[in-house]
DNA sequence: CTGTTAGCGCCTTCAA
DNA sequence: TTGAAGGCGCTAACAG
């Protein structure tokens, strides 16, 4: 006889519970949700059953009879690579997405189903989202997360709703921030308030459709001045090791060639320059300013000079909506921008030290 | 006319493929799976209706035929109150474990059904941890969610994983942090290298059992020291908040009667401590010492002394666990003391300025 | 190689 | 107030 584990025991069904109390399955559906139409004393006798066995409804199955799984999935993009080691990390935008859905759902019956698609294995990240699909009745999609014609397709068959994404896609509402506006107030305050001529941008991936924005707004304020040029750009995918390798190519410009100001395309870039400008042993922004995007928890903490996208509040919004939709699918689509505003901190070159 | 919403078409089955491709659902079925034994020329037929129709099986339909819905739950309790803006909350304890569990997935075929208990509603939390178990073969606790005699009553019908919480329930594997080592550890820093006589207390809610190991080694610890002595403790709820509580209430005594050192039962607290006591004009440490435990993200950048509690790993190693019992049911039960390690920064008086 | 069929556990009319 | 029965979409024998 091997150590059996625990006695877990066999499913518990409708059928056992019925059995056990001497009545029919639909008598215990009605006692297990509270409808009316059944005696008192048959109620109680079948509610000790279900105390006794301990039963409650499957998922599953109630899934299947009601057509609806009440469950919204939340796909969100791991910009991690595999071999990062994540206990450094802090706060990243998916999780405040993350924390405003919760909210949404505080109240509700509805479950979230949350799945991290790696970007570093697009074939894997197929099934994964169908997989996902599957098992829920609505999407929360953030970010250039899924491919577009895979969206299209799964819109076909659920409502999604996309954060931080395409504003355009036709069939899915979307929610995102100001990020033009936010860029042009980022660059505006660097070249007036500090003079910055000369612009180094670390951009996110382009697959983004935020990154995108955010890399055309850059150039276009850029643009807007006479004397102030974008001097480089490094093509980074968000992660924090993204800031480090462009701060390499950085320093190994001739000096002459060096920016005023780097601008990321998000707060975990800024912050992965930031620390390696400091370990090469330049000062910020004393030698150069360095400004990020999102205001991530922890760019309050060191000195960040950012943009704030209502993180929370687009997780919130977009769940309400979704949930929403899927009371009423018939709902007109709706794009929302939610505003940004620009978070002037010291790593620019305001205040004191950083 | 109302304008109707997207195109969202019916659902599509197994058997639409099927009438469609001219073929019976087993052979459907079997193509979907990549299952041998279909000629060549049928299953590209099938695959060109399947991908025209954009077909994926229903999860809820594989769970029930499988018996088996490939889902895990991750239950938390959530301590913040309603009213809280946690717009300003860095990364707690349960987002640190979810991470660590998330790592345990990225590579299985499991997906995570997430879901905050809230504390302030014991009656609500019965119905939603019920719900949630409906839907997952297995499930992760986190800390005291779940009350004792549920817990059992799940456990009988799921396995389950405790993360943080009581280490000798018997129907459920557990890992938990060496709560005793590391709170012994932390007072033995205090009295020895900071002289500290007086420490105050600010406990965490006793239905969590990390927070009564913490307060009994808290107590046992300081008994081993002559003149030594909590002189004071305040119940909190693991919320920063409760730190703020606690400060009115130390700072409502006569002066002499303050303590050298708060410590406190997580960092949450010991953080909403310090910036009470800062707003009151006292200075940390210089005027009262304050040490965490936990060692959340935020707590090394500003400076707090605390316990490290390997809480990514614990999610890791839960998620593993319960993975393979998933695999095995038949495994004995394993509980798990994973190491802590005292963090050394200035809240206690160490280095210079906080 | 392909099709038929019996469940999986529950909800929900419809009859009694 | 109760029970019988069909169906939700899919998987996996089992037959052909």
């Amino acid at each position: 006889m091997q150590p059996s584990g625990f006695p877990v025991s066999q499913a518990i069904t409708l059928y056992d519970v019925a059995r056990e109390a001497g009545v029919s399955i639909a008598t215990v559906s009605r006692v297990t949700h509270n409808q009316g139409g059944v005696r008192p004393g048959t109620r109680q006798r079948v509610l000790d059953v279900i105390e006794a066995l301990g039963y409650f409804p499957d998922g599953a199955a109630q899934s299947m009879a009601r057509q609806r799984k009440e469950v919204i999935g939340l796909l969100g993009m791991d910009s991690r690579s595999p071999e990062t080691d994540l206990e450094e990390e802090g706060m990243l935008f998916g999780d405040m997405v993350q924390r405003g859905v919760e909210w949404a759902l505080r109240d509700s019956e509805w479950s979230l189903l949350i799945s991290l698609v790696h970007n570093y294995d697009p074939a894997g990240a197929f099934r994964r989202i169908q997989k996902i699909a599957a098992k829920v009745d609505g999407m929360l999609v953030i970010e250039g997360t899924v491919v577009a014609n895979l969206l299209e397709r799964l819109a076909a068959r659920i409502p999604i709703v996309l954060i931080a994404g395409s504003t355009d896609e036709p069939h899915a509402d979307a929610f995102s921030a100001d990020n033009r506006g936010g860029t042009a107030a980022l660059v505006q305050h660097l070249v007036s308030e500090h003079g910055v001529r000369r612009v180094y941008e670390i951009a996110g991936p382009p697959e983004a459709p935020d990154a995108r924005v955010r890399h055309a707004a850059l150039h276009e304020a850029v643009a807007g001045y006479d004397s102030v040029t974008v001097t480089g750009t490094f093509q980074g995918w968000f992660a924090a090791v993204s800031g480090q390798l462009a701060v390499q190519e950085i320093l190994s410009r001739p000096r002459a060639d060096r920016p005023d100001a780097i601008v990321c395309a998000n707060d975990q870039m800024a912050l992965g320059a930031i620390g390696a400008l400091e370990a090469a042993g330049l000062r910020v922004p004393a030698d150069i300013a360095v400004v990020g995007f999102d205001d991530v928890y922890s760019a309050a903490l060191l000195g960040l000079t950012t943009v704030r996208q209502p993180m929370r509040l687009m997780g919130e919004r977009a769940c309400s909506r979704l949930l929403q939709r899927l009371e009423d699918p018939s709902l007109a689509r709706h794009a929302e921008y939610l505003p940004t505003r620009l978070i002037v901190r010291q790593s620019c070159g305001c205040g004191s030290r950083l």
